[in-house]
RNA sequence: GGCGCCAUCGUCUAGUGGUUAGGACACCAGGUUUUCAUCCUGGUAACAGGGGUUCGAUUCCCCUUGGCGUCACCA
């Protein structure tokens, strides 16, 4: 039986695509569906694309995530090196063989010619694609531009005519016309291999059983296919797994802010939510549950689920799952992670409790159920470490309340809360009390309990009077309500 | 423009040659002894259009339309 192998293979461009996010889940997913291994790969041909320091942070990022590499740059492994540009042994290797073949040739046309070329090509409505100049040079031409030190790349020989039908493991098979195809470049002046080369001697040695790639290199599979055969290899099975689109139905971009999954974690995505909304783009199991950490789908993923059409990134589903793992999330982990989007209240506060862990254990507690992300908890738990709020006085009114009935309840309630002893101050004695007030003397809970929440929060939206009061301690909440009172 | 891929509620999707076309997010309404949130219940909402094949097509085939991808010494 013939070796399972996947790859993940990014580009060291500074960040981590939401789309790859998706793209290294199915390798992943698929490597554990079928019991194989699964390779990270550095495709980083392209020097000038390259950005500092970004392979560290993406092996981070995929760390993160919780993704696990068999083989990589950091785990190594017995076909190495997994860095594209260490590997140029094997990429000058290979391209000799097909010179040999006479199925590779020397180009000497320069940038300007064949900008040039298109051009011209483009006025005259063809297609635009490389005139062949070169492909028929003869060897002593070859050699004597080669030993002036002129400049250049090596191009595949592609058959002038013929089909070639490849096979896509979700789709079928798809027909594409050979004369239609370019003779595309294997290595660049610079001596660096174009991708289109690399992935496909890479795969090769690396023994890649199965290739998970984005839809838009459908295009280029006949190419890829191409050079398979050239070289007399097998080529590996082919996944595409259809693209994710922006509301607008255009391209995820990092400049418009929705596409570097460093963003999403940064803003307070969890991995667990990153995870589970992009598997759903684009695969569903049987069954309508749709809650699945990456364990659970390493049990239940079948590649053959996947399904081809295009989706759209929905943010607010994203947000509900986001929503979802965090109100589940055991809350002193929630603490631990959640801490560095409160530094700034925590500034704020000269009070020396709320500086505890305690105090902040409290605070997360009451807003764990109402965060989307967790950059939102600075925002919604402000009023916890502010010593003077600022709101309206109206805002403490209910409804059609008389400011003389509000000033009243509010001194009755702090009456109340006089009497309950430090030690007694917890949320359920001050809730019991409180509703037990009410009822003996036949009160309405809104007239008392929206002022004294507003007295406390300074908000029109919080968590309740009781659990907050609680937190903020005896003396502080009589302080707030005493402020409410001497706003009238 | 050439080539290619795709097409079920607003979005993600399930589904079958005969179904009241199912679920999730969002939205709306009600409930959960104060707001928000959570939670619960209910509701609105879809097979792009036209031809075939068939007793019968959302489902199979073709065309149209639409969306997207791709046409580099970038990946």
């Amino acid at each position: 039986m013939k070796k399972i192998r996947t790859r993940f293979a990014p580009s060291p461009t500074g960040f981590l695509h939401i789309g790859s996010l998706r793209t290294v889940l199915f390798v992943y997913l698929l490597a554990k569906e079928l019991g194989g291994k699964i390779i990270l790969r550095l495709d980083d041909t392209d020097q000038k694309r390259y950005v500092e320091k970004s392979e560290e942070k993406l092996y981070d990022t995929l760390d993160r995530l919780g993704f696990k590499f068999d083989e990589g740059p950091r785990v190594g492994g017995d076909y190495g090196p997994y860095i594209q540009s260490q590997r140029k042994k094997f990429y000058s290797k290979y391209i000799k063989k097909l010179l040999n073949d006479k199925k590779a040739y020397y180009c000497f046309c320069t940038p300007e010619r064949l900008q040039k070329m298109r051009e011209d090509q483009q006025a005259r409505k063809l297609p635009p694609r490389y005139d062949r100049c070169c492909r028929d040079l003869n060897e002593e031409e070859v050699i004597k531009k080669i030993d002036s030190g002129e400049k250049f790349v090596i191009r595949q020989k592609m058959p002038l005519a013929g089909e070639v039908i490849v096979n896509d493991e979700l789709r079928g098979k798809i027909k594409f016309q050979a004369g239609e195809l370019e003779d595309h470049v294997l290595i660049k002046s610079d001596g660096m291999p174009t991708y289109q080369f690399a992935l496909v001697v890479d795969d090769h040695l690396m023994e890649i059983s199965h290739v998970v790639r984005g839809e838009e290199w459908i295009p280029s599979f006949p190419k890829n296919i191409l050079l398979y055969k050239a070289f007399g290899w097998v080529p590996p099975k082919f996944i595409h797994i259809p693209l994710t689109l922006n509301k607008e139905g255009g391209k995820l971009s990092k400049r418009q802010g929705d596409a570097a999954v460093e963003d999403y974690l940064e803003k307070g995505y969890l991995p667990e939510a990153l995870i589970n909304f992009s598997i759903l783009l684009g695969w569903h199991p049987k069954g309508d549950n749709e809650i699945f950490t990456l364990s659970e789908l390493e049990k239940i993923f079948k590649y053959k689920d996947i399904n081809i059409s295009p989706s759209i990134f929905d943010i607010e589903k994203l947000d509900y799952f986001n929503g979802y793992y965090i109100r589940k999330m055991d809350l002193d982990k929630l603490v631990e992670i959640i801490k560095p989007y409160l530094e700034n209240n925590i500034k704020k506060t000269g009070d020396k409790n709320k500086k505890t862990d305690e105090f902040i254990k409290n605070v997360v507690a009451l807003e764990q159920e109402r965060l989307k992300k967790l950059s939102e908890i600075g925002d919604l738990s402000e009023f916890f470490f502010v010593d003077k709020l600022d709101y309206p006085k109206d805002m403490l009114i209910w409804k059609k309340q008389k400011e003389s009935d509000c000033k009243k309840n509010l001194e009755t309630i702090k009456n109340i809360l006089e009497k309950i002893s430090e030690r007694e101050w917890t949320k359920e004695n001050i809730e019991n009390i409180i509703i037990k007030y009410f009822k003996d003397n036949n009160l309405k809970v809104g007239d008392y309990l929206w002022p004294a929440r507003v007295a406390l929060t300074g908000k029109k939206q919080s968590p309740g009077p009781f659990e907050v009061a609680f937190v903020l301690g005896k003396e502080e909440s009589l302080e707030k309500i005493q402020d409410a009172i001497d706003l009238f």
